[in-house]
DNA sequence: AATGAATGAGGCTTCATTCAT
DNA sequence: TATGAATGAAGCCTCATTCAT
């Protein structure tokens, strides 16, 4: 889906965009400033990427390939749908640790004001993880896994709100100072990852009416 | 004297500021739009507020009490969780549709770096939240409503979480087209209203291992 | 030469005004501000005063009015020309610390983009106390006081020059802080008065040429 | 790359604000109309200071500087006292007419609530002319040239206010119009020069209590 | 082609002045 | 008539974009 970055400075424009969007928005963001840390100057920014717009897209491309690449891992598992999620479950809380300023940036980029452009190109990301899950859910329902009772698509839905919920809790200030709020103090340090994961799968096997 | 500003007036500045920043983000309404739309000079919102950052906490704090206002309705019911958890669901479906806004402007807030002064009335509101929500819970237990083996505190947070991506999902373009990517075009019309909340409830009784 | 301010609310108005002129000059005074401590509303304000440029005016000649007064308390002394020097040194150092408002205003005038009616105002003042210099001046030198060397007007301006630094040093910032520079620390308290008075007094008297 | 502004520029750009804040002061001068009149956008000037009061003090500094050099011309003379004070009074009479905007600058930083930057400037600048008059003094008195009966101090401080009005005089409008009403219509003309300077020599002479 | 200084439109905020009551 | 809230032009400053080198 992204077109693929062949050149180094192009990459490290997005990079430091990317931190830079992240943290403060489309319109909080200063061209100038992104230049300087990334160490080129704005003609070339303005050479590859035709105005801010155009940047803010590629850097949304950027992030979303990334996040893509999270499926395969996950998918590599190659086990049941519970050890699927867990293991989804695990790469959420590896990866927004590695990697927060992705997870900041879809989170900027969901919010209104945002170029129309990025907005297409998280369409087809949003469809592929939405067939994807639906997919792994109708098996499951055909294996006996989980509950006939469950509609596919719409618990899809479900159980990926609460996927990206748990992304912007470990990525993003607000959510997670929410979490702390609502869990404790030091919920989102490393040791309490198990907790937080063996309890998701408790209200998902729950709600899924499966075994875990 | 001149007349001064009628509570209507005052409102409108507020309600009109709300859709404003509401849809363009802190960073990019514009206070003299706001004004012009609101149809009073810039002078009057520098009057009732010292600069653009109290004008975005004023709008905060309306919207987050009109919400908090949600959860008093909610709770007339009288019911059991589970009817209280329907009742909610339902509230956030109609009031949704009715003040999209509000939804819009917390997202927005939540990816601000945000104003301390917001910060503090937000942190009072999860708080609550987060307290009822517990709350609740442990009394469902004690009542053997639901499994003794969910932790309170952090299924609060996973079932506040659901609550605020529905919000969203019904308020915000983007993750209304999230929505219909996931589960179809038509979803958020209201004569679907029904099967998502019934699905959610299915979801969240499953969740909580109680009946529905 | 002033026009005689028969209203109490006017006169309070043009002392605050004077206050507030004189601290931040006339562009950097602010009329709202101006009518809040003097306990009016702008609109009394404007109705007695056609614009800023009026009210300023009418500090002056108020400024004016007071520094004319000091000359016939100074010549009510009715002793000779050092005498009367000595005097309105005295004086000087004196009402610079009753009223230094008067003497900041006064320098505010003398630079420059002060509206032109208040330069205007200042010339009476200034022909008068240069014709009393002048006058005093011949007037020693027929006596044989002062020596016939000296050119009573240009003596006149110098000696003025002098008495204008000391009202500026004893009244505003920059000079009382360049007086301090020059002299020393304390020099401006009150108990160097006749030390500077004095000093100043040889100076004089060395320049007239005559005895002290 | 656009071509940086050429040295010459950057001058015009403290040249042409020096002219503006002289003629209005810091409030009443615009950095709009600065740019334009300095013909540069007002880009640049937020480029190369930071802010209006950096703006301000730099041009302070340049006046300053320029007005610091006029010591070391009149020191050049060599010659004695009343040669040196002679030398001095050519100078101002000389380059106020030459550059009446610095020193029109100089009466406006003395009213303005200064910014601390300017300050310090200006304390350095003072302290060494203080320093320079007061040793001229004491050397002179060691020398038998003036009077022992003077304070070096406060007598460098005298002379130096008789100076500085003679610059505010030679400079600014008010000065010189209280010059005319003091000493006659055309006295601030090239040719009662000699007749100023050679009057202030008599007063300095007889104050000092030496020969001239 | 790459640089990065310059540009200038546009946004936030102030405050002299107006005017409805 | 006095009030003081409202008005809105104008000033400071930022930053997306341009363009000379």
């Amino acid at each position: 889906m992204q077109k693929p970055l062949t050149d180094d400075q192009k990459q490290k424009i997005i990079r430091t965009a990317i931190f830079e969007f992240a943290e403060y928005g489309f319109n909080g963001a200063n061209i100038n400033m992104i230049a300087e840390k990334a160490g080129v100057s704005v003609g070339v920014i303005y050479k590859y990427f035709t105005d801010k717009e155009t940047l803010f897209t590629a850097c949304v491309k950027g992030s979303l390939a990334y996040m893509d690449g999270m499926f395969d891992k996950a998918e590599e598992g190659e086990g049941n749908l519970m050890e699927f999620l867990e293991q989804l479950i695990a790469l959420v809380q590896q990866e927004a640790r590695v990697h927060p300023e992705y997870y900041k940036l879809y989170l900027q980029l969901t919010v209104s004001g945002m170029p129309k452009q990025s907005k297409e190109v998280v369409s087809l990301v949003e469809s592929s993880a939405a067939r994807l899950y639906r997919d792994l859910f109708l098996k499951a329902k055909n294996d006996g896994l989980i509950s006939k009772d469950v509609d596919s698509r719409i618990f899809s839905f479900y159980f990926d709100n609460m996927i990206m919920m748990l992304h912007f809790a470990y990525s993003c200030d607000y959510y997670e100072e929410r979490f702390k709020i609502y869990c404790g103090r030091e919920i989102t340090s490393e040791e309490k990852d198990e907790f937080v994961r063996e309890e998701m799968m408790k209200f998902l096997a729950g709600a899924f009416g499966c075994n875990y």
